[in-house]
RNA sequence: GGGCGUUUAGCUCAGAUGGCUAGAGCACUGCCCUUACAAGGCAGGGGUCGGCGGUUCGAGUCCGUCAACGCCCACCA
């Protein structure tokens, strides 16, 4: 082929080039025709397009990426397919912000609306109906700006595989999963109390708390004894006094042995409750005695249950005390009471303090403490615990056998890096209780159920109207069971649809089973799964990499993939976490922009498996100047000749002492990256390259620009060398390297094979040869250097003191030595290593 | 309160099963426009490998301990 190589080659606009090509070419299609064992499959996390791109982002992909690069040079044909979780509240959010809009599921569809220019303020109530469609346009651009990113960063993802956890496959699959795991009794409602979000209203999974420090403030508090005499409880929460049922102390505490079994009496509510012994109350803890309220948090929950007390819950969905005065209130409790009623929490705290001083129960004035409390990530106002029905799936939090079951599976999976299964270990072990996946919200997969409505209104949870499989998927909210008929909906010896959605972990659990279309092609399921590497953030092993093995685990029976492999934490320039409230998050554009794609994935290789990384400019100059280097030496290396020389032509001694060196740099290469150590294959063929330009190019240089069998021999080794590091760095430097691939050689380098040690047979030698070389080389140019000298001044001789193995290795090149060092003459003599070089009198 | 990880040149980081004077790039100093590349090349200065203690003929590399930083988890009255 017609060689057509620039006079200056550019690294601008190669992307657009390259990914324009790769995508009309169908460079990295998946043929789903090949074997299990022909296919190397991968589970790529789904990201969340309503979240904002930062480096975090492209790093871990980027990762994969070179990874997937490899599998496929190395014959595997790659699944590699590109999800987009848009599901669930963070794009709720978004829309509610972006549109100023919220979403009132008691209003009538409005097919006119279009939402305003500008968000205002009061936000609009609109319908449900017209709050999702929002979220799918809302997401269909976001969806584009993402995959956008991809194909600037040169992602091998096949385009054709794709799918959003919102769309009716995904949503078919998580029904189908589910009603699956109803079916064997892996899924079953409750109702019972839940942490709760009194902003998006909607219960909250174990996996989506974290815990922040918040100032609070403890009251000690008299409860009383029938004799009047008062014992004191310190609370942070005097508002859920009246929602007391009992007084609890360690069975061993001494203090309190005589109160065990009798009953005092709140404080303002005069309340009678008893006073119990459990082990989790804490001798050390404010009096030692605390208060068991319905429900203050999750430890009052366990004294609830275990105790099996009363439920005098008074907070609302919406965070406030009810209005009515709650039953078990009467005479001055219930006037007591109307001074807190429909107050939020805190509100209500403050007050209660206030009467509490004025009757005198307040002993001294709250202490001021920082405490953690609990949290939905998302959300901005601390959890309650609100008593509704909810679904769950098992997960081992409620069953030993299970759990024992899942932490197996944590054993079988192949880690890297390997210390990461400690999180998971750690995370199956300290499971409370089953996972949470109803959500009362809109946007998302709806729980796939009816219930039965009977003759007295009553509503029967325990025997759910489940819809046939090929109905799926269904919402229930505005579909109706088979042999029902709307005017039913709500009716007595009718039925009502679940109003909820599942969790956005729910359905993004069965990646695998999405992308592998598990619900309607078996045969292409088969040929995919289990897949070979679940790729993802430190972060998300409780939620993503636990969820999807539990329903791996229910539904297959097996893990559903062989290995995990776990990125870093990004950090921004200053090796801080970044964050939005921080406003120190690096986002990528731009970064490209100036440094370039390649620059920035080379950046993101060079981060260590699973090692925290923060973003470095100058780890991304480099990786540019790489990229240059690559245009500017295959430039050389190819200028000679228009056509190929053959291996054959290969003779001399220094050609074939480099090409043993890379056949070596090949192997180490390759065996990272079969470890999975993308960084040390990146690292290992960088350093074998730049030894390559500045040395063997130097050395030859001369030799190449001649005649005859000697220059042909160059030019061979030139070739080859060349051929086998743009292949090298392919899997890193997609664009470049392409781009130099398509100046001599036929189709794409992405599609060419891994090289490999049967395309140095008899073609290598003495390695050695080129480090004694290189050596004295080194010499020659630090004598010159010494005399500030220019490398170009000539030398009239050398002499080479080592020891006899470096001479006779030295000799074998000498003519190159001669040539690259400008020495008109060099002779040897036996002993310890030095170089004495003699400049020419012109070169000063 | 537990667990995991990190701590190597001014900066960012490599240093697999312990073994010759501890490496790279950036930054810094000096020199060089050499027909692939000045968006480059050559040469050079710079490190008590977090502290302490141990194992060993020998430790940045193994063990113990302490410290700082980061992350994860925790029943937070």
């Amino acid at each position: 082929m017609t060689r057509n190589i620039p006079d200056k080659p550019q690294l601008e606009g190669l992307e657009a080039k390259w990914d324009a090509r790769w995508e009309s070419d169908g460079t990295y299609r998946f043929d789903p025709s090949k074997t299990r064992e022909e296919i190397f499959a991968i589970d790529t996390p789904p990201p969340t397009v309503s979240g904002s791109l930062h480096m975090g982002s492209v790093f871990g992909y980027v990762q994969t990426d070179a990874h997937a690069r490899y599998r496929r040079m190395a014959g595997k044909e790659v699944f590699y397919p590109m999800g987009w979780d848009d599901n669930g509240l963070p794009t709720e959010r978004r829309v509610q912000n972006f549109y100023g809009v919220r979403c009132d599921p008691s209003l009538p569809y409005d097919r006119d609306f279009t939402p305003p220019g500008e968000p205002g303020d009061p936000p609009i109530s609109i319908s449900r109906r017209n709050f999702i469609e929002l979220c799918h346009i809302l997401t269909d651009e976001d969806e584009k700006v993402f995959e956008n990113l991809w194909r600037t960063l040169g992602l091998s993802v096949d385009w054709k595989q794709t799918y959003a956890t919102i769309d009716d496959h995904s949503q078919r699959t998580s029904q189908l999963a589910f009603l699956n795991n109803l079916a064997r009794g892996e899924a079953y409602s409750q109702d019972a109390p839940v942490l709760w979000d009194i902003d998006f209203q909607t219960a909250v999974a174990q996996a989506e708390l974290e815990d922040r420090e918040r100032g609070g403030s403890y009251h000690r508090v008299a409860f009383h004894k029938p004799d009047g005499t008062p014992i004191y409880i310190e609370t942070t929460r005097p508002e859920l006094i009246c929602s007391c049922v009992a007084l609890v102390a360690h069975p061993d505490d001494e203090r309190y042995q005589s109160l065990f079994g009798s009953s005092v009496t709140s404080p303002l509510f005069g309340v009678e409750v008893s006073v119990v012994a459990h082990e989790l109350a804490d001798p050390d803890k404010g009096t030692g005695v605390a208060m068991i309220c319905t429900f203050g948090d999750t430890t009052d929950v366990i004294w609830w249950r275990e105790l099996e007390l009363p439920t005098r819950a008074v907070i609302q969905p919406d965070g406030r005390l009810q209005e009515e005065t709650p039953t078990w209130l009467t005479g001055d409790a219930a006037n007591v009471y109307s001074e807190i009623a429909g107050l939020f929490a805190n509100q209500a705290r403050r007050r209660m303090g206030e009467m509490l001083a004025e009757s005198g129960d307040l002993d001294g004035e709250p202490r001021q403490i920082m405490h953690p409390v609990k949290f939905y990530e998302k959300g901005d106002r601390p959890l309650e615990i609100i008593t509704s029905r909810q679904w769950y799936i098992r997960n081992g939090g409620r069953d030993d056998q299970l759990r024992k079951e899942l932490l197996v599976r944590g054993e079988e999976l192949d880690w890297i890096p390997n210390f990461m299964s400690v999180r998971y270990r750690h995370w199956v072990e300290g499971l409370t209780g089953d996972w949470l996946i109803s959500r009362q919200r809109y946007f998302g997969v709806a729980i796939p159920l009816w219930y039965p409505v009977a003759a007295d209104w009553s509503v029967d949870y325990e025997n759910p109207i489940v819809p046939p499989d090929d109905r799926l998927p269904v919402d229930p909210s505005s579909e109706t069971p088979d042999s029902f008929d709307e005017s039913q909906r709500g009716q007595p010896g009718g039925f009502i649809g679940d109003p909820d959605i599942m969790d956005t972990w729910a359905t993004s659990s069965l990646t695998p089973q999405i992308a592998g279309h598990w619900a309607d092609d078996p045969d292409f399921f088969s040929r995919v799964f289990p897949m070979d590497i679940r790729p993802q953030g430190p972060e998300i092993i409780r939620t993503w990499l636990f969820s999807s093995t539990v329903r791996s685990h229910f539904e297959h029976g097996v893990l559903p993939w062989h290995t995990a492999t776990i990125n870093g934490w990004i950090l921004d320039p200053e090796r801080k976490k970044m964050s939005k409230s921080i406003g120190n998050v690096v986002t990528p554009m731009p970064l490209i922009e100036e440094y370039g794609p390649e620059a920035v994935r080379y950046w993101a290789c060079n981060g260590r498996p699973g090692v925290d990384t923060a973003v470095d400019f100058g780890v991304m100059k480099i990786g540019r100047r790489l990229a240059i280097k690559i245009l500017n030496a295959s430039r050389f290396a190819l200028g000679f000749s228009d056509t190929d020389v053959a291996p054959s032509a290969i003779f001399e001694p220094l050609d074939k002492a480099m090409l043993a060196t890379l056949a070596e740099t090949v192997v180490a290469a390759t065996a990272a990256f079969d470890d999975y150590d993308y960084a040390r294959a990146l690292e290992i063929t960088e350093k074998s390259f730049w030894s390559w330009t500045d040395n063997y190019v130097e050395l030859v240089k001369a030799r190449a620009y001649g005649a005859g069998e000697v220059a042909a021999s160059a030019h061979a080794a030139l070739h080859l060398a060349l051929n086998v590091y743009l292949r090298l760095f392919a899997p890193f430097l997609p664009f470049v390297t392409e781009e130099v691939w398509s100046w001599w050689r036929d189709g794409s380098v992405h599609r060419s094979s891994w090289p490999g040690l049967d395309e140095f047979e008899g073609l290598t030698g003495d390695p050695a040869v080129f480090d004694a070389v290189s050596q004295v080389l080194g010499e020659i140019r630090r004598a010159k250097s010494d005399a500030k000298a220019s490398m170009r001044a000539e030398v009239d001789s050398v002499r080479v003191t080592a020891d006899g193995e470096l001479i006779e290795r030295a000799k074998q090149a000498e003519h190159d030595l001669l040539a690259a060092g400008r020495a008109a003459s060099i002779d040897y003599e036996e002993g310890d290593f030095s170089v004495d070089a003699q400049l020419a009198q012109a070169a000063n």
